[in-house]
DNA sequence: TAGTGGTCTAGACCACTCA
DNA sequence: GAGTGGTCTAGACCACTAT
């Protein structure tokens, strides 16, 4: 059979053979098609692959070459924090400290675009793997996205995963960074104050209008991993 | 135009206005390929663009589905240090400290799945961006498959360029954490004892071939973003 | 200006999986 | 068994860009 990944595998193959080079040009998709006796769009889907990957970079008339600049393209999967826990194999439980309706702070104001008075929904929600502190979750929710926020049933389900279930979203923005818990992270994670945390911060719109931002703090410990 | 792209577009529109809600079943390919007057292959190829980025989910039979199962992927596009500091607008400078071949402690071998008494490259690199740290690099690197790296002239190019300009790689893992720097590291940031870095690690291989595995401490303040 | 990738089409067959 | 997505083909035209 000649399928796009046999292909992909072909050219791989290929590439860590040291046939091509990096930096080197590889024939083009016709030449290519008629060697693997297969249609040109299979080939172009193939190396179309590839390219989003970053392992080949594509021109018109320019060609296809090995990347030599590398700025490669890693996948990060982000789960739900229930399935993030099932997926090690142990028991998740959330719950659920603090609800409160009030008006942000202005730099969380700015960060989702709020008008000056408009009110928000502030969660705090702690995670457990095994009745272990798993994660610490600080979240705001636009009520005017999601009028329905009132009514969840946040005792039976997380708001982290309510919200994903529940509001569909086109854009997100993740920023990654590391943090030194204070006394609050500290005692919500069972941990030292001044622990290295793993912070994610996590904005999500639908369309342009605002839907909710989180922060989830990690304990000492914690790994995010991605493959390729 | 009726394009891929456009279709996408369409139908991300379409989810936004509720009118494909979370977990609803659009209609087939067909029927969305004569509705939008486009070949059947185009619509394919918008869907399973949306599927890649976890928007949609489809099954042969089944047919399409918004999402409600919230495994959504991000991208994250690892550059060149020199590459992420110029990006900035600052001035990029390194400074090699170590650079030892040696045979490396057993967790590192294990790690690279290297045979007990082979030796590999040890090279400690420090980045600066406007005189700054930036970032403080551990890595090794496998002879056997880089026999190039005695003579690499790490005083113009760094390692972490140097390589991926070089050697190419098909398979990368990367883990993101957080840590308490210790003192080598809080000398070598400028940082106080204990504040919280920034840990990305990173290994890569060609084939099966162990090719290099890298530590990079960011001093706090730094973020990594990323999309979708 | 010519070469190369980008994309679309119409049709076909296959592979899964739901009912 | 039948419906739906997965993929391939052969051909076509277009858009960029290196020379």
């Amino acid at each position: 059979m000649t399928s796009h990944q046999q292909l992909r595998h072909e050219f791989v193959a290929r590439i860590q053979s040291g046939e091509w080079p990096l930096g080197a040009r590889i024939p083009d998709e016709i030449t290519l098609a008629a060697e693997y006796g297969c249609a040109r769009a299979t080939v172009n889907r193939a190396l179309r692959g590839l390219a989003d990957d970053g392992l080949v970079v594509r021109k018109r008339k320019g060609g296809t070459r090995v990347s030599a600049a590398p700025a490669r393209r890693a996948h990060v999967t982000i789960a739900v924090l229930r399935e993030q826990v099932e997926a090690q194999q142990q028991t998740y439980r959330h719950k659920t400290l603090r609800r409160r309706t009030r008006v942000p702070s202005v730099a969380v104001r700015d960060k989702l675009g709020l008008d000056s008075a408009q009110k928000a929904v502030f969660l705090e929600t702690h995670h457990f793997a095994d009745e272990q502190p798993f994660a610490l979750e600080r979240r705001w929710v636009n009520p005017v996205a999601v009028p329905e926020i009132y009514d969840a049933p946040f005792d039976e389900i997380s708001a982290n995963e309510w919200l994903v279930r529940t509001v569909p979203f086109t854009n997100a923005s993740l920023a990654f960074s590391a943090k030194n818990a204070d006394a609050d992270i500290a005692d919500g994670l069972d941990i030292e104050i001044g622990a290295a945390v793993f912070v994610m911060d996590r904005t999500t719109w639908l369309g342009d209008k605002f839907v909710t931002t989180m922060t989830l703090y990690y304990p000492p410990g914690y790994e995010l991993t991605s493959q390729l």
